[in-house]
DNA sequence: GTCTATACTTCGATAGAC
DNA sequence: GTCTATCGAAGTATAGAC
């Protein structure tokens, strides 16, 4: 077999050029542009090269998604260990390119079942994370009577993040003013912007 | 023309079974099942048939939304105006297959313009009904001084409902039973269950 | 209003030369 | 590792008979 698509050649220049030009094109155009012929020519090689180099489309996007999460891990460890952790982490899941690609992958969740299992691990993963660091904040905090745990504030976090990108997506923007104050007085409240520590202003969503 | 694909055979029967079939495939199998050839096949029609009565598949994605719309304000407006209008829409918005239905056609909406647009309009529709009610509500018991308005106690649920239908879907589940949790506490403190009003029940979202 | 037939495009994927 | 060539299936859409 001439043509023996494997998993070898890991670190090829091509590869990652495919792999680029996915994770480019599924940030731009959405899950229909995620085809083998539009990824290679995104990429500008031939439309055959996407199979010599991975076994499935399936495999493609997986990889793509890897890439997005470890593209990902390090912005959310600085985010998590940063002095402002709660502003940090909103603004980090309030990143807008970021988002649109998740809405992808969950769309491309129900036809990669591989993808699918990719993303729950890795969600779980990072969700982990996010609650362990919030323990610890709310531990030195002393947040011991709010009206939510760690756990909740975190999934209650990066729900109205979300839902904040997919709004904005389709265009529906009534009440996100509204909740956006709401936060930044929550954020003001619970971890104020002290004048020796004004390292996460630039973390602002707005300005991402 | 024998062929003239045209909005002036509205009541059809066919076209109702074209709908219907596009509704259900994309609650089960999601966008990627949409196309003319299995929705046909799901309707036991001809595939040509498709294009008869529809223009194009943005113009049957378009019906097959409207039609989702108009169940949903239904049920909608007797959430809204029912004794225990919290609950009544927390159970709505965590209603999973018509939950499962709005990624897709979230996911769509990057490929039909056209539905976007319809999308936008829809929902922002049903959120200023939504803000009304609640206003009302805030006005009837006296929710003052509560640390969220009616328009961001709107999008708030919304986006958390939506997020347990996004993150069901992938498998993520951690945090979710404590937020449960949180939110039937909430509920029971706005708006508890009288002896009188057990009318809201069977609208629990565990049991949809 | 529904059918057959079909045009044209794009899809994922493989074979085999170089 | 990359190329040309190609397959079969599925995609949207149209023409014309009945």
């Amino acid at each position: 077999m001439a043509t023996t698509p494997g998993t070898q050649a890991r670190g090829s220049r091509s590869r990652l050029k495919l792999i680029e030009a996915a994770y480019d094109l599924l940030g731009e155009e959405g899950y229909h542009a995620f085809s083998a012929r539009q990824v290679a020519q995104k990429a500008g090689l031939k439309p055959q090269l996407v199979h010599y180099y991975f076994r499935s489309m399936e495999e493609l996007i997986i990889a793509v998604f890897q890439r997005s999460s470890a593209k990902y891990f390090d912005l959310h460890d600085k985010a998590l260990s940063s002095r402002h952790p709660l502003r940090a982490l909103w603004a980090l899941n309030s990143n807008l390119p970021e988002g649109k690609r998740m809405t992808e992958y969950v769309a491309l969740g129900k036809v990669y079942p591989g993808l699918r299992e990719e993303m729950r691990k890795t969600g779980e993963s990072f969700r982990q994370q996010q609650i362990d660091a919030m323990e610890r904040v709310y531990a030195e905090r002393g947040f011991d009577k709010i009206f939510v745990g760690p756990r909740g504030l975190v999934l209650l976090m990066s729900a109205v993040a979300r839902n904040f990108v997919i709004e904005g997506e389709v265009g529906v923007e009534l009440g996100h003013s509204e909740v956006r104050a709401l936060i930044a007085k929550l954020l003001d409240h619970f971890e104020p912007l002290g004048d020796d520590a004004p390292a996460a202003a630039e973390l602002d969503p707005h300005s991402a």
